[in-house]
DNA sequence: TTTGGTCTGGAGTAAATACTCTAAACGGTG
DNA sequence: CACCGTTTAGAGTATTTACTCCAGACCAAA
């Protein structure tokens, strides 16, 4: 019953599990892993695989949670002061940074989705918030001055949107160009968001 | 050695597995269709489906040769007359029908060129042309008087990239969002297409 | 009718893989 | 040490599925 039992001072197993999980993921595709891949890379049984996790997909939902967690983080508002420019930079970066890490969840959504009905759950309470943090950010930098608030309410819903989609396939989007993904490309992401923002960007 | 042998006037065997293999794959994703499933939707035996196509990854392949048709089409440009802003109206209509109706491919672009040696090819060869023909059309239609000209080369790539990345992933994301594909989610794509272009187009 | 290519059916197979089962090792506690 | 919940290994299985194989139907031409 204890909170984690932890044998040793190092790094769990589950958590291992899960970094070797992401790798493979990242590198080939959550698609082409066997759970068995998965155990053998991080030098485990797969009966040991299935005690930390009941199946396959309570991996890849384990993993979406780390991303949400990482987005909470990135797109936190400033505490004791005003937000500025520097945090609308920190959250695009951030935020592409995130993408990257997890790029596997974006690049193969829909099979996800569609395969597991919990995992869909999750993303579209996530998509949901973010929308909601998205209006409240806008809100936020429009009060500090930062930006013009978009004319209408629809007009943010659309941005909303385009925004959304940049972010969340960019990296798709490149990776099916062929092109090697560097940090270069990620930096042509940030810039598209720039350029969709800059009409309401305060000079 | 005859160009094309039917047995009757009728839509040949080959063709109707395309269009029952298309079908399924939007309704239930690519992964999630077996290639008996398709014989027996058609009707047919899975000898007779592998009769026809050599593997699996050649009817994928055969339905990205119909969708590269249809836009070979769409974005024709009218013969013996100037392009004007009803021309540019049918190719972003005709664009999203396009997808629309071959919606799978996009939905499971990362795992199909994954998948696939043959397809990712062609793929890159078709986006890769797509490119060089939105060049040419912007050409065209800063010729005509339609729009102001990109900036600069590096400003047309970008808004390529950018209109690229809402053609191939709108549907998708809408999808993700477990919002029903509607007409009006087709048309909030278009609308997305406008207000990218808007500073381009001549009033 | 015979011939020969094209087309079709359908049973069957080999391989892949998510997941199970059981025995045993471990490690903290009394 | 003895006990017991937690963690681990690893062989094994049930199922799925892309694909094969072959016998035979069809059809046009000779």
């Amino acid at each position: 019953m204890a909170e984690k039992p932890r044998k040793t001072g190092r790094q769990g197993t589950r958590e291992q599990l899960l970094d070797v999980a992401l790798a493979l993921f990242n590198e080939r595709g959550s698609a082409d892993v066997t759970t068995n891949q998965i155990a053998e890379a991080a030098g485990r049984s797969p009966g040991n695989l299935y005690y930390h996790f009941r199946d396959r997909e309570e991996i890849v939902r384990n993993l979406f949670s780390r991303l949400v967690g990482r987005w909470a983080e990135v797109y936190a508002l400033p505490e004791g002061r005003a937000p500025d420019l520097s945090d609308i930079e920190r959250m695009l970066a951030g935020n592409f940074a995130a993408l990257w890490e997890y790029r596997f969840i974006y690049r193969d959504l829909p099979t996800l989705l569609h395969r597991d009905e919990i995992f869909r759950r999750a993303y579209a309470e996530t998509r949901a918030a973010g929308f909601a943090n998205f209006r409240k950010l806008l809100a936020y930098f429009a009060e500090a001055g930062l930006i013009h608030p978009p004319a209408s309410g629809e007009d943010a819903e659309e941005l909303a949107s385009l925004l959304w989609l940049i972010g969340d396939y960019w990296l798709p989007f490149v990776e099916a160009g062929n092109d090697d993904l560097t940090k270069q490309k990620l930096e042509q992401g940030i810039a598209l968001f720039r350029r969709v923002l800059k009409p309401y960007l305060r000079t």
